[in-house]
DNA sequence: ATGAAATCAGTAATGATTACTATTTTCAAA
DNA sequence: TTTGAAAATAGTAATCATTACTGATTTCAT
């Protein structure tokens, strides 16, 4: 099963580092197709999926029911607009150390954490002012 | 639109409450079913989702796909075994203060987060080492 | 008792995602 | 450079959780 080449994957991957809004499937589709008409939906799926495998991108699952996409691997966290939903990075402090306050009365093994913020972005923010 | 009492989501309230592993829709109708044999599907989801805007109840996304449901809405954590897929309750400290931690360098508000830990729950570990 | 509003059971529809299949592409070895 | 097996694809069908719809039933203030 080695992996072989392949423009489509290719293309996906440098349409999600190109982006920082952590966009759905869906919205990766409709823009690689921009420059790959004939790619289609379900190769999206699969691709995404694959990447997501080999460690070389992240799969957010915000609770919106659509799952996101990022290409930065690195700790970071995100935050969830209730407003308009969209889902953007924080620059924050580590919080890790609440794995071991997590696990401090626990008998089992925490091997990590999902953490996102939610409540009103800026640009919302600013809307609701007026 | 004033509530008016029904059987039916008493009984999917109380069931939740008898339970402390935050069990999906459909578990919720399979048992609720035992007491209350035609009672739909449909019914089920729309009395969790009518609790979960009251404040009655919890709706659990831990990014499985499915939704689960806790009975107690009182700020607590919850760990999700990557092994048996089942979602408990952590005995943990007060975590909110990471909510400062991620306003500090941010331009909106912030209302809330959700945390989820998952690892290999004590049960799936004691397997393991057979 | 009564009737408007709320709720229900049953079923159809939705929407994101995955599975399937016949065809095309990749790429190591001849 | 050919070649052929493995990997990947396009297009479509299937899945699965959840929501929407509808005509019948239940609730409860008057």
């Amino acid at each position: 099963m080695a992996l072989k080449y392949s423009r489509q994957r290719q293309l996906i991957k440098d349409f999600l580092m190109s982006r920082k809004d952590h966009p759905t499937a869906d919205v990766v589709y409709m823009n690689v197709r921009q420059e790959y008409p004939n790619i289609s939906l379900g190769t999206v799926y699969r691709n995404l999926t694959l990447l997501a495998d080999m460690g070389e991108i992240q799969r957010l699952r915000v609770g919106d029911g659509v799952d996101h996409f990022d290409a930065d691997t690195s700790t970071h966290y995100h935050f969830v607009c209730s407003e308009c939903g969209g889902v953007s990075d924080l620059k924050m402090d580590n919080i890790d150390s609440i794995i071991d306050i997590a696990g401090m009365n626990f008998d089992g093994e925490i091997h990590g954490h999902v953490t996102y913020f939610y409540g009103i972005c800026g640009n919302c923010h600013k809307k609701t002012l007026s």
